[in-house]
DNA sequence: AACTCTATTGCGCGTGCGTCCAATAGCGAA
DNA sequence: TTCGCTATTGGACGCACGCGCAATAGAGTT
């Protein structure tokens, strides 16, 4: 393999490393598998990572941070706290993130085993959260939103979503995809005391 | 080994790999972690299953339908269908099944990539929510519940039980777990148009 | 052109896995 | 009591894993 710069080559060995885990899931990719995948050799992965747990709590970190900027760029679009919580709501219920959902469901199932993923993991997710709750903060004090509890409303939708994601990726036609985001989308809007239908008009205009 | 029936044989192999995966995770116990848990050789086991797939899928598939049998004794207790679903709460919320949540969250994790886990994860959460809609339609028709749409709330209710356990159990600490017991409840009232407050009544009278 | 530094190689180590099979033991029928 | 059937044993086999190390190669400096 042509030599590089440690950093890039980092960076290489975790995207040949993330293409394997699109494939296989994270807990099934192998260093012979990241190696083979990059065409190079399998003392190469561990010159740059101390531990095969290192690496995928990197990979699963490394897309789940871009997912996280992602939905922070749609939100920026939005000129209301209504507008962008659709946005938030939007972002989840996009097919595209399928792939990036079941990262989270192999973390998730993968963090009772592997600290380094159970660290990011909670992590990130505390970060989907205080996204949702700063929102929604903003949207009391601006008078969109009903005085309620941000934090609870915030875990409760979060979780709310993790849920129906659940479903419509890990068994596909249980429920119907546009359904799903629209159940979680009322529920949320009786927690923030919001009229139904709010969110649905808020997502159009954005 | 003292000698035993076929069935009464496979019946032991099954409760001795149950328990080894409530200590280790569903894809970390091994046919020689059975076998010793239940003091024979690991020959015996494949001696009853042709594969250790197979053994896996029948222990998880077990333990979820003693799950859901053990969760509708405890909902027979109640007397009205409030009391019915705060009882479906409560089993929810109990630490005790905490190890059981972690083979869902295996079982959603393998469901895209093995065929056999992901149709059984499938029919037994259908079976969670049809448990869940048929209280809510008979609530319905007694009067006790407002005139919702059973599906929707049926699944939604599903879902953000799902999605908090998942909190609890895959990220200790994070959120607490009886707050999230709390959230839950409160939420799925406004779902129900019922009065904050009432499903923990009714499972304390329980 | 010679040298140095380090990114990269490739294989071997120990471990643990699922699987398989020939040998054994023990119950029930004859 | 003897015999046959089958539940049970226990170790061998081949494979794949994560990991570590001594050897190599190739770019940049002098």
């Amino acid at each position: 393999m042509t030599r590089m710069s440690p950093d890039a080559r980092r960076q290489t060995i975790v995207e040949a490393a993330q293409a394997v885990a699109r494939r296989k899931g994270l807990s099934a990719t192998t260093v012979r598998d990241v190696a083979e995948e990059m065409g190079t050799s399998s003392g190469l992965i561990h010159h740059y990572f101390a531990s095969m747990d290192q690496l995928l709590a990197e990979v699963f970190s490394q897309v789940a941070e871009a997912d996280l900027s992602a939905t922070r760029e749609r939100m920026d679009g939005a000129t209301s706290e209504t507008g962008r919580l659709a946005a938030y709501f939007d972002a989840w219920a996009d097919p595209d993130n399928d792939d990036i959902f079941q990262f989270w469901l192999d973390a998730w199932s993968e963090a009772s085993r592997n600290e380094a993923v159970q660290e990011r993991s909670r992590a990130l997710n505390i970060e989907w959260q205080g996204l949702l709750s700063e929102v929604i903060e903003t949207g009391i004090a601006s008078g969109e939103f009903n005085q309620v509890d941000a934090e609870a409303v915030s875990w409760t939708a979060l979780s709310l979503l993790d849920g129906m994601s659940l479903q419509v990726v890990a068994h596909p036609t249980v429920i119907e995809r546009g359904k799903a985001a629209q159940w979680a989308a009322n529920s949320t809007e009786r927690d923030l005391g919001l009229p139904l239908g709010t969110l649905r008009a808020a997502s159009v205009i954005a």
